[in-house]
DNA sequence: TATAAGAGGTACTAAATGGTATTATGTCAA
DNA sequence: TTGACATAATACCATTTAGTACCTCTTATA
C-alpha cells in the first residue's frame, strides 16, 4: 500500500525527473529527444527515465531502434492520490474546527 | 515556482518521514512522541522533522521546554496541487483521445 | 536558591544511497 | 558495414541517514 508509493515519491524528489515529467506531458520522447532537453549525457537521463518508470511514472516501449518514453496517468493518479489521507485537512473550516477542539480538551 | 516543491518533495520521499505525517494527522505531538513511534534515535527523528519542517509540510511551536510540531495544511496541499499540471490526464476520456489522435498522426 | 532531571538541539562520525561521467558493448535501420 | 541509438559496467563524488556524545534550556524540588 503505502510501500507502493515509495518508488514514486523518490523519483519525484529529483528536479530533473519532474522536468522530464512535464516533456512528456506535451509529446512522448525517445530518450535521445529528452536528453536534448538537459545538459547532461544521454546515459544521465536513461538512468533518470529507469527510475521514473521503477515509479511507475512512465511506461517505455521500443519503436524500431529507438525507445519511446510515454507518460503513465495511472501512475501520477496513484501518487496524487496519496494525498486523500488528509482530505479533512484541505478544508480550512475542519482545520479550525479541529484546533479548537484539540485546545478544549488541553 | 517548482523550486518551492523541492523541499517538499525530497521530504516525502523517505517512508518515515510521511509515517509522522499520519501521526500528526491524528494529533499534535512533541518530539519525544513521535519518537516513541519509531525504533530510531530521538536525534533521528529530529532530523526528518527537521526536513519536515523545511518542506513547510509541518510547524513546530515550542511549549515550555517541549516543542508541539503540528501538521501544516497549507504545505501539504501546495505539494497536491504540483500535479494539477497533469490535470488533462486524469479523464481517462481525454488520455485516450490523445492516443488515438498520435495513433493518427504516426 | 541550588541542583538534578527531563526535553530538546547539535556536532561529529560511519555507512548507505544517489547522481554523473566515462568507457565499452550491443542493436538495428539505411 | 556504417552510424545513430541504446544498454551495461565502472568509478568517483556528493548527499542522506542514523547513531553517539555532549551541549543548552526549562522545570521541579530538596
Amino acid at each position: 500500500m503505502n510501500q507502493a508509493h515509495q518508488m514514486g515519491f523518490k523519483a519525484l524528489a529529483d528536479p530533473t525527473r519532474r522536468g522530464i515529467l512535464h516533456l512528456l506531458a506535451q509529446q512522448d520522447m525517445t530518450i535521445a529527444e529528452v536528453a536534448d532537453n538537459f545538459q547532461m549525457t544521454r546515459a544521465a537521463v536513461k538512468k533518470h527515465l529507469t527510475v521514473l518508470k521503477d515509479g511507475d511514472l512512465i511506461t517505455m516501449q521500443s519503436v524500431g531502434r529507438t525507445r519511446v518514453n510515454t507518460l503513465n496517468p495511472d501512475g501520477l493518479k496513484q501518487m496524487r492520490d496519496w494525498f486523500a489521507y488528509f482530505d479533512a485537512f484541505w478544508d480550512d473550516r475542519l482545520a479550525t474546527l479541529k484546533s479548537e477542539i484539540e485546545k478544549d480538551i488541553k
